[in-house]
DNA sequence: ACTACGACCTCTAGCGGCTAGAGGTTCAAG
DNA sequence: CTTGAACCTCTAGCCGCTAGAGGTCGTAGT
């Protein structure tokens, strides 16, 4: 296996500048060259990349990653450490959900703000007001 | 009322350097300033800016909450409009939650790979091979 | 009226994580 | 041997701020 650099890109789904950028800063190794400078891959890099693309779409931060890829060339006593870089990254993830859900409540109650309804939009006092909906009263 | 950036910034929670980079983004007006060319804030600009940090907060993109302001100036008919971004949003907060819950799952997943249990942690294959848990087949 | 000092000013550069473009070279199919 | 797609490097830009340098202003206390 040799893959130039746009096959590496089509195979992992990541694009070629951002395959240039991982590489530049170090997240991926420089890879063999041809004679003429132009990168070529083999099944390690592929790997390496596709384990790099699902990190980060599971929200892990590049330093993460780089951690994750530290620990994992040292598996021996590593194995506590990535349980607890997964488990950090978890809690901020239930964090998150847990904000973004306030937020969907939030802006349900807005559209819920049916100008059919009501003579006045208020959704724009609504955000002002620190979004609570005041159709009413209140 | 006339409020110094600082009293501005305590009154709205937002940094002072983030009011002025508003402010240089169009998303502020130019204040009034004193002879020595500081700026001084009335009501007006405090009512905007609570507006524009709290659809900050609730995730808006600069870009909407100028569609936003915008639209505020023109109550008229542009009610409609209010709610069809309000609803976009939704739509994108909605999926950002479904994604991210995807993703806590299979963060616990990870984690429920207890190390205690198995000979090698899996953690790092279990993101190579794209997420799935793979400790006895597979 | 003067001084001290905190708050303000502008300007530039940096962050993360890419993405886009210019301008030039290489590889491989026909 | 030619074409043209794919590659190369380099620089600059995106968003939404944030930080720092180096200098000026405003106001409270004397």
């Amino acid at each position: 296996m040799n893959l130039a650099i746009g096959d590496l890109s089509r195979r992992t789904g990541v694009k070629i500048p951002t395959i240039r950028y991982y590489e530049q800063i170090g997240l991926l190794p420089s890879p063999a060259r041809t004679e003429g400078q132009q990168r070529r891959y083999g099944p390690d890099e592929l790997h390496r990349l596709n384990f790099i693309r699902h990190a980060r779409e599971l929200g892990f931060e590049v330093d993460a990653i780089r951690q994750l890829l530290g620990l994992a060339s040292d598996p021996g006593r590593s194995c506590g450490e990535v349980h607890d870089i997964t488990k950090t990254h978890l809690a901020e993830v239930n964090h998150k959900i847990a904000r973004l859900s306030a937020l969907r409540d939030e802006l349900e109650a807005m559209v819920a703000c049916d100008n059919r309804r009501i003579s006045e939009c208020r959704i724009i006092e609504v955000l002002a007001d620190h979004g609570e909906c005041q159709h009413r009263q209140h």
